[in-house]
DNA sequence: GTGGTCTAGACCACA
DNA sequence: GTGGTCTAGACCACA
């Protein structure tokens, strides 16, 4: 279900909370589900379990799962998580326009590209 | 003419990089013009020239520069930097996008997004 | 009765033990009543017995109930238990005043927020 | 500088996060001020320097300090750190009296409390 | 079994 | 030198 990058710069453990968090934008775990055990999940994707305590220490801080310890790790309550992930979405977007609005790139392009990307979703969906 | 965040967790050689190319984007800097020395450049921006050093190395393997030993680094003289440089801008745009396109955005939210970013950016010149 | 919080970080004995000297304090439960059965008690909570257990063993030791094997717990009969559990409220609070007292708060922030408090407990009850 | 209660059940990366804190909020360290290195506070106060890591790592996520690969560990630049620490502190203590006003304690206690502790607190100063 | 803390020690990127 | 990540393994409280 998780697949990690051990190439990648970004750090396993942050590579973690996002796979977690988009499990949860799709569907595939809900509110009050929950998560595998800290150790168990540490053994199947084969790292330490530290590194998975990090990475749910970090969602529990925003709220995106509650841990309790004797009891396990549930996907949090909060109704509104789907809004605050796509908030975060879009901002994150937001910050890379802005960044990159000085290489002479225009409006049209950006929404060309998002109607390209979108479109690809689709047949990938589709598919 | 080059500002750094020594606060940010963007590592400084990177910011040097970017800042470069955004100088030379805009214009600031044409094909062919000399850079500022390595040593002069650490000592107006208060860091270590190998720090400097290491951004232009960067640069040069990125083909942005060229640096000869006892002469200097200068721009180099693709014509198409910038078209370059614009391709890479979409690139991240279109990564970013698809990652973040599993938190149920749309493709309207993204070309409103883009508005957005634009209309903002021509009153910022116009002012 | 007593309603528990599954996603506190405070344990649920330590929450049961307040519990239970709460309702001891508001006269609920009085000296020489006897409190529910520890099985029985964990079937309506939806916990293990051995939860109720663990705070009943930290509630006797504190000198708040008697248990008696084959028999069942019960309030002690302290007379003063009323004032212990006062004595205890006004220690934790001193503590935590003295533990803060460095973030410059002054006495009159204090005497201020108790008077708030305690308008708003007067209002509370007389709703 | 920084003393820590091996016996305490609050974490050791928890009682470092309030003794920086405390030291921050008596003007011992200032805005700006680079703190010990990880490493060498770790050698200090004989424990293992991920725990000095985790506490730093929390006060950084809060504010309240700001830490940079390769460089170091900032007292945060943030004005108001002194207030938000004020505030943090009140709600702190208001939290603890709305907890123990249910053992008939009254207004007048607390206020009498709070002069006890702050006559004590200046004859400490005095002293 | 479950989460949480801590240590000892290694390795990395950055300055 | 400086912070950051990760592992292996231990110990703890709680359920």
């Amino acid at each position: 279900m998780i697949e990690l990058d051990f190439r990648s710069r970004k750090p396993i453990y942050e590579q973690i909370c996002e796979k977690v968090k988009e499990l949860i934008a799709v569907g595939e775990w809900k509110s009050g589900d929950q998560l595998p055990a800290v150790r168990c999940l540490a053994r199947e994707l084969g790292i330490n379990h530290n590194t998975i305590q990090k990475a749910f220490s970090a969602l529990e801080r925003e709220g995106v799962i509650n841990s309790v310890a004797g009891k396990g790790s549930f996907v949090s309550a909060m109704a509104s998580q789907t809004e605050v992930f796509k908030k975060q979405a879009l901002e994150e977007i937001e910050r890379v326009i802005e960044k990159n609005v000085v290489y002479s790139i225009t409006c049209e392009d950006v929404k060309q590209l998002a109607e390209h990307v979108f479109a690809k979703e689709k047949h990938g969906r589709g598919a």
